[in-house]
DNA sequence: CGGTATCCGTTCTGATACTG
DNA sequence: CAGTATCAGAACGGATACCG
C-alpha cells in the first residue's frame, strides 16, 4: 500500500546486490515498523520486562494514547507483541514481547550500538555539509 | 525538532534497558534515514559499485526524481554517500558509498537478514491477526 | 484503565515546470 | 543530465470526546 509497484520495479537484468531485491518490500516494512517514532522505545522497555499500557505511557510519556495504541498494535500484529487482557475491574493489559520480537530485538542492537559509536562522525559530517551550504 | 521534549523524558528513576535512553534520538535519527522508503535501496546500490543519479533512478525506478534527489542529499549529509560532480558537457555526477557509508551497510545486513528468515512468520502473524479482527 | 472515533493542523510526497 | 521551485493531494500525528 505505502510503495505500490516498485517492488516489482527491480526485477531487470542486473540485480547483484545482496540483499534479495523481492524481498525489499518486506524488509522496508520491517525497518519502517522499527523505524517507527515509538517501536524502538517499546521493544526496548519490553524485552526489559513485561508492562501494562500505562506503564509504558508514562515511561515513553511523549507519547500520545493514540500513537502508543497504533504503534502496539503494529507490533502485535507482525507477531512481535504479545497482547494479554486481564478483565478485572479496572481493566488491565500486559505487553510483553513474543520469542520472535526477542529475536529483533537482538538484532537491532548492532544497529543501536553503530549509531552510538558514529555518532560523532555523522554530527561532524552534518555539521560540515551544512557550513558548506551555508557558505554558498 | 521531530521529537520535541522526549529525549529528555527518561531520564527518571528506572531506565535500565540496554540501549542508552539520552542516544535515543541519535539512534532514532539514523533508523530514521535508514528506514526512509529509498535510503535503504541506495545504499544497497551503491554497495555494490559507483552509480550516476539517472542511474539510481532507473533502477529504483518507483521514485521520483525529487525523493531520489532528498534521499541523496540526506545521505551526503550525515558523510554517508560521496557526491562527485563531472562538469562535462552534458553534466555528470557519481555517487559512492563512503567508508562510513560503508559500515553502516555492513551493520544493516543483519536486519535484512533477519526480516529475510522471518518474512514468512511476520507474514502468518499478520494474517492470523487480521483473521482475528475480521471475524469480530 | 485501556482503549476507539473524529476532527484538524502539519508534514510528506509526487507531478509539473523551469534552470545550469 | 542533474537538478531546483512550486503547488496540491495524501498521509501522519495530536487533541478531544466518548465507550466497555
Amino acid at each position: 500500500m505505502k510503495s505500490p509497484g516498485h517492488c516489482e520495479g527491480t526485477d531487470d537484468d542486473d540485480d547483484p546486490r545482496q540483499w534479495d531485491t523481492r524481498s525489499d518490500c518486506l524488509v522496508r516494512d520491517m525497518l519502517d515498523r522499527v523505524a517507527d517514532k515509538w517501536s524502538l522505545l517499546v521493544i526496548g522497555y519490553l524485552e526489559e520486562r513485561r508492562h501494562r499500557f500505562s506503564e509504558l505511557r508514562r515511561k515513553i510519556d511523549g507519547v500520545s494514547q493514540r500513537m502508543l495504541t497504533v504503534t502496539l498494535r503494529q507490533l502485535e500484529r507482525d507477531g512481535l507483541v504479545r497482547r494479554t487482557v486481564h478483565p478485572t475491574v479496572p481493566l488491565r493489559v500486559d505487553y510483553e514481547l513474543t520469542p520472535l520480537g526477542a529475536t529483533l530485538h537482538t538484532t537491532l542492537c548492532p544497529l543501536v550500538v553503530w549509531a552510538t559509536e558514529h555518532e560523532a562522525e555523522v554530527t561532524a559530517a552534518r555539521a560540515a555539509f551544512d557550513t558548506r551550504a551555508g557558505a554558498a
